[in-house]
DNA sequence: TGAAAGGACCGTAACGGTTCAGAACCAATA
DNA sequence: TATTGGTTCTGAACCGTTACGGTCCTTTCA
C-alpha cells in the first residue's frame, strides 16, 4: 500500500494500478502525513518562534526580510515553515510543545522568554537569531555592538558630542520613557543592549558622560514611536546635535518629528538609523545596513544542514556603514569643539 | 503518563510528582507532538498555499497584509500557520501531501495549479482566497470585477476614452508583452481576469473598442515591471490619456516611467492602481482600496470556525474607490469629448 | 533436473501518544 | 461482614504509516 504510493519500483505496475484503483474506489484520501511523520520521525517542517505580537513581524521591514530569507531556504530544501503562535501576553508555552517540527529558528526574542526556554527543552536542533550565543545551539547574527560603535565614531568624527538616543524596547515590560543605566545594562533584548553598549563605549571614549545622555525607550516599533521618542529627547535637551535611533523605522519617525519642530536634517540636527531598510535608503538615511535576507537564509541553511558533528556553530554576517544625507557636522561646527576632550 | 502531563485532576499530586520526576531523570523530553497529533487527529496548524515564488509573497504589500491578517486569526485560535513550499517550477505536489495540517488556505494561485488540485483532494477543510468560487469549499474575496468597473466609470466620467492597461501575469507561463483577447479571456488568475473584464465592460459601454486597447502583461510583480509595462503601452500609443494598472505596485512603476518621459501626472496622463497599499496612499494614487488584512483574518476565521453544517460559505468584502491626485480629465479636456459616444 | 538467485508480494511490528474500561483500593453504610 | 459508591491507578487497544523480514514464484545456470 505504502509502496504503491511512494515506492513504485517495489511492485509491478499492474498491482500498483490495482491498489491505487481500489484505494480510490474506497475513498482513500492518500497516506496520512501525520502518521507518516510519526513513523519516519521527520515532520518536514521547521518552526519559527517570533514571540512578538505577530503583526510586528509583518510590519517591520527587517523582520519581513528575515522571514523571506528563511522561507527561501526552506523552499530550497522542500520543507515547510511553521509560524508558532507565541502570544507574549499569556505565557502559553503549549504551542511550542504542540509544534510538529524538525527544528526551530528563534528570532529576536528576549533572553528570558519562556517560549525560548521551552524551545531549548525540545530535543530538536535550534538556531537562534539576534540572540546571545548560548553555546549549546547554533547562532546567526551580526556584530551589533561593533557596527554601532563604528557609526558612533563617524558622528564623533563629525564633531557631535551632545546627543540623544531613541531605542526599541529593552525588556518584556512596557516602558515608554527614559532608560535608567540599570535598565540599559540589564536589557533582555540582546540586539538593543549591544547597540546601546556600542554607543556608550564610543562616546565614553570621546569624553562624553554616557549617564547624562538621554535615551528614550519605546515599546511599539513604528514611526509614531520614533517621533514621540524623538520629541521626548528633544524636550529634555533641545541642544542636542544628533539623534541616534537603534532602527531605521524609529529614525524615520524621528525625522518627521524634527521637521515638525522646524529642524532641518542634517543642517540643524543629525539623525541616524540602523538596518538599511528600503524606505530609509530612499530618505538618504545614515545608517548601518545589515543583510536581513541573508540572515534568514543563513539561519535556514544552518538548521537544515544535517551535518551534526560541527554543532554548535556561530555565524556573524557583515554589516556596512552607510553615510547618507542625514548626518553632517553640528551646526556651528568647529566652535563647539570645546565639548570634546 | 499522559495524564501526568495533561490531566492533573485524574491522579493524586503525589503520583504526578513521582511520574514527572522519574520522567525528567530518564531524560524524557515531554510528549511527542506528532504522536499526539496522530492520536487526537488534530495537527494544531493550518497550511497556507501560496504557490508563487515565495519572495513574491514577502515583497508584495497586499500579500503581506493578507499574511498578517491570517497570522492574527491563527494566533487568536492558538494554531500554527504552516507555509507550504510550492515551487511553481517543479510540479512537486508532495509538499502538499506531506503537510500535517487541519486545513488549508489557498491564496491567489492560478485555477489550473496542480498544488491547488492536490489541496482539494485532501480530506480537510479549505478556504480559497481570490479564487473563483468552486462551490465545494469556502471562499473569501472581493468583487474585483465590480470594483474595477466602478473605477473605470470614474475615468470615463472624467472624459478618458483612449487608454492603456498594465496588468499582472494572467497564467503560469511568462508573457512579458501585449495580451491577446484570447489570453485575456482564458486567464488563469481569477483576480486579474475579473479586473480586466470589469474594465472591458465599462469601456465597451462607453463606446470604446476594447480589442484595440493595449494591455501589457508582466510576469514579475514590482515597480520595475510597472515601469516597463507602461513604457510598452506608451510606445504603442503615445496618445493615451490614462494608464490603468491592475495593482498599486505596477501603478507606482508606471508613474516613474511617466515622469521619465516628461509626462506630468495627472496633468498629462492619469494613472490608477488597485489595492490601496501604503506607498500608493502616500503618492496620492487613485485606486481601489481592498481590506487585505481583513481578508486574511476572514479566511482564518472561516477555516477555524468549526461550524461544519453551513459550508461551503462565500464571503465578499467591501472595497472602496479612492480618488486621489493621479486622476484628472484628459489634457485638452472637453475638446476631446468627440471620442465619446 | 536441481539448486541457487532474484524479484514480487505480504504480514507484522514498531513509532509514541491518548483514551477508556475495568481492577484495586478505601471508606461509609446496611 | 457484605455491599455500595467513589476514587486512584493500570493495561490494552487504537490512530495510520513505514520498515523489515519472510514466503512464494520465476528465472538462470551448473
Amino acid at each position: 500500500m505504502s509502496n504503491a504510493y511512494n515506492r513504485p519500483d517495489q511492485l509491478s505496475p499492474e498491482l500498483r494500478r490495482r491498489v491505487l484503483d481500489t484505494a480510490r474506489r474506497l475513498g482513500y484520501p492518500g497516506p496520512d502525513p501525520v502518521a507518516r511523520s510519526l513513523r519516519t520521525r521527520k515532520a518536514g517542517a521547521v518552526g519559527l518562534l517570533l514571540t512578538e505580537n505577530l503583526s510586528y513581524a509583518f510590519r517591520d521591514p527587517a523582520a519581513i526580510g528575515f522571514l523571506e530569507g528563511l522561507a527561501l531556504a526552506c523552499e530550497d530544501a522542500g520543507t515547510g515553515l511553521l509560524l508558532v503562535p507565541a502570544n507574549p501576553e499569556r505565557e502559553d508555552v503549549a504551542s511550542v510543545h504542540r509544534a510538529g517540527v524538525d527544528g526551530f529558528v528563534v528570532y529576536s526574542v528576549p533572553d528570558d522568554d519562556p517560549h525560548l526556554a521551552a524551545v531549548l527543552e525540545r530535543p530538536v536542533p535550534t538556531v537562534v537569531c539576534d540572540q546571545p550565543d548560548l553555546g549549546t545551539v547554533d547562532r546567526v547574527g551580526i556584530d551589533d555592538r561593533g557596527a554601532m560603535y563604528e557609526l558612533a565614531k563617524h558622528l564623533i568624527g563629525l564633531g557631535h558630542r551632545r546627543i540623544g538616543v531613541v531605542c526599541m524596547r529593552l525588556a518584556r515590560d512596557r516602558n515608554d520613557g527614559f532608560v535608567t543605566p540599570d535598565r540599559q545594562h540589564a536589557a533582555h533584548f540582546h540586539v538593543q543592549r549591544n547597540r546601546l553598549s556600542g554607543l556608550a563605549e564610543a562616546f565614553s571614549e570621546a569624553g562624553v558622560d554616557w549617564s547624562q545622555v538621554p535615551v528614550a525607550e519605546r515599546f511599539d516599533h513604528n514611526t509614531a514611536s520614533g517621533a514621540s521618542g524623538a520629541a521626548q529627547v528633544l524636550d529634555r535637551d533641545p541642544q542636542i546635535t544628533a539623534l541616534i535611533c537603534t532602527s531605521d523605522v524609529l529614525a524615520l519617525g524621528a525625522m518627521t518629528e524634527a521637521g515638525r519642530r522646524g529642524l532641518r536634517v542634517p543642517h540643524d540636527i543629525t539623525v541616524t538609523g540602523f538596518d538599511g531598510i528600503r524606505a530609509g535608503e530612499e530618505a538618504g538615511l545614515t545608517t548601518v545596513r545589515q543583510p536581513v535576507l541573508e540572515k534568514g537564509r543563513a539561519a535556514g541553511k544552518l538548521l537544515l544542514d544535517a551535518n551534526e558533528r560541527t554543532r554548535p556553530r556561530s555565524v556573524n554576517l557583515a554589516t556596512e556603514l552607510i553615510i547618507g544625507k542625514t548626518s553632517a557636522p553640528p551646526r556651528g561646527g568647529a566652535e563647539e569643539r570645546w565639548f570634546g576632550p
